[in-house]
DNA sequence: GCATGATAAATGAC
DNA sequence: GTCATTTATCATGC
């Protein structure tokens, strides 16, 4: 909790007025399907294939290119953090099947 | 549909645990105190990481929100209060 | 039921 | 291009 009130110094700038950002808008399941499949085959994409991406799932081309920005760094993030097999066991993977 | 079984591994949502009492201190010790500019370097994070035995993205995962939550409450507050001073003023002219 | 930590879109510095 | 952020959302803890 943040109830910790301004008595003395309510001039923090760096809390400014960011408010004019587009909103967050999370991608449907087939749009971040599609995507993740074309990353599997190439971590960069072509201007011409991310044209037709952009046509195809209904977005922008510059979200095309800030997804595949992101899912770079996701990767690397991941790869840093010691790879996939983190000892998670295989028991846990029953309740993730029946899930989708 | 495989993909998705193993982002669901290295989602780390789904294991979520809260610091401890201590860490979060240190961490709040360190955002009041700095409130100007709470924006710790790369090598205070590291300092703070090995206070609290957490990782370092996971100081940044912190200091992100408490700046947007603290910064959320501050406007919040300030709302309430100009509709409470709206209010009082409203009635004495009434 | 919200507080909290982690992740997903989106921006901007460089 | 990378990368540290902002912000909303997700998933969990309690």
């Amino acid at each position: 909790m943040d109830v910790q009130l301004q008595c003395c110094e309510p001039s923090l700038d760096w809390a400014g007025n960011h408010s004019l950002r587009k909103k967050r808008k999370p991608y449907t399941k087939y749009q971040t399907l599609e995507l993740e499949k074309e990353f599997l085959y190439s971590t960069y994409v072509s201007k011409q294939k991310r044209w037709e991406l952009a046509r195809n799932l209904g977005l922008t081309e510059r979200q095309v290119k800030i997804w595949f920005q992101n899912r770079r760094m996701k990767d690397k993030k991941q790869k840093q953090r010691g790879g996939v097999g983190d000892g998670a066991s295989l028991s846990i993977m029953g309740g993730m099947l029946k899930e989708e | 549909a495989v993909m998705i079984l193993r982002s669901r591994f290295l989602d780390a949502r789904r294991k979520r645990r809260n610091f401890s009492k201590q860490a979060t201190e240190v961490l709040n010790e360190y955002f009041y105190s700095h409130l100007a500019n709470p924006y710790p370097s790369e090598e205070a994070k590291e300092e703070l990481a090995r206070q609290c035995n957490i990782t370092v993205s996971q100081v940044s995962n912190w200091f992100g929100n408490k700046r947007i939550r603290y910064k959320k409450n501050i406007a919040k507050a300030q709302e309430e209060a100009n509709m409470y001073a709206a209010k009082k003023a409203a009635s004495v002219h009434g």
